[in-house]
DNA sequence: CAGCAGTATTCATTTTAAAACATACTGCAA
DNA sequence: TTGCAGTATGTTTTAAAATGAATACTGCTG
């Protein structure tokens, strides 16, 4: 009997805008994580990635989404910080949900794939 | 009247193998232009890659197939040559015809996005 | 007003991936 | 038996991307 290996569809979804990528699941997890820490700083630090790649990453989602996702906080207590708002919030979901209906659908794809 | 971005879901597919990713548009691309230019270093020439690269990629989709989806000609009349088998035919067949569903689908999802 | 913790920004360094280069090998055909 | 054109493979260069380090700035608080 022949043995079979097993393949599987993998898919990536992100979301385009008129100067190309905007939003995938990298932003995600950036926003995700300052919302968790209250801090582009620590969101890096959870993720260990540097700082100024986070900072850039925020500062080209807040220019290119509609609204500013990231709100930014500069000195005062603690520093300052940053909070998701509430369209980055919404990113979120709604990301989710269609990264989600998206993935299904290709899972169903995947039988008996052979090559 | 707010002036609203345009916004589009893009999707990349690929397909797994239990030591990675397998095969994705890359691969099927190379595998086309060698079937189209009978060699890897003619494929490789016009896909603007280095040979070695060309080279390495149908190594390792040849290897982590079930059967090798190039058959290399070495030596030989004209130096020898590469061609697809019936195995690398119908993978592209099969990735084609996988991605452009879940492209589809993908589409139908773009209905409306607000950030 | 000095300390603090985070944002904002520049510059140098490191890491990584890709490409380029160099050589050996293969087997037909003139 | 030499030339040829492609495969096979290791080494070196180059280019791009990420990181790290350094510095200024912000605005609350003791």
């Amino acid at each position: 009997m022949t043995e079979n290996k097993k393949y599987k569809i993998e898919v990536r979804v992100w979301i385009e805008e008129t100067e190309g990528a905007f939003l995938g699941i990298g932003k995600i997890w950036l926003l995700e994580n300052i919302r968790k820490t209250g801090s582009i700083t620590n969101a890096a630090k959870e993720m260990k990635m540097a700082y100024r790649q986070a900072w850039q990453l925020v500062e080209e989602m807040n220019q290119r989404a509609e609204k500013p996702l990231v709100e930014k906080l500069l000195g005062g207590k603690g520093g300052g910080g940053a909070q998701l708002t509430e369209a980055g919030e919404k990113a979120i979901t709604v990301f989710y949900e269609i990264e989600k209906r998206i993935k299904e659908f290709a899972q169903k794809e995947t039988q008996n794939l052979k090559f």
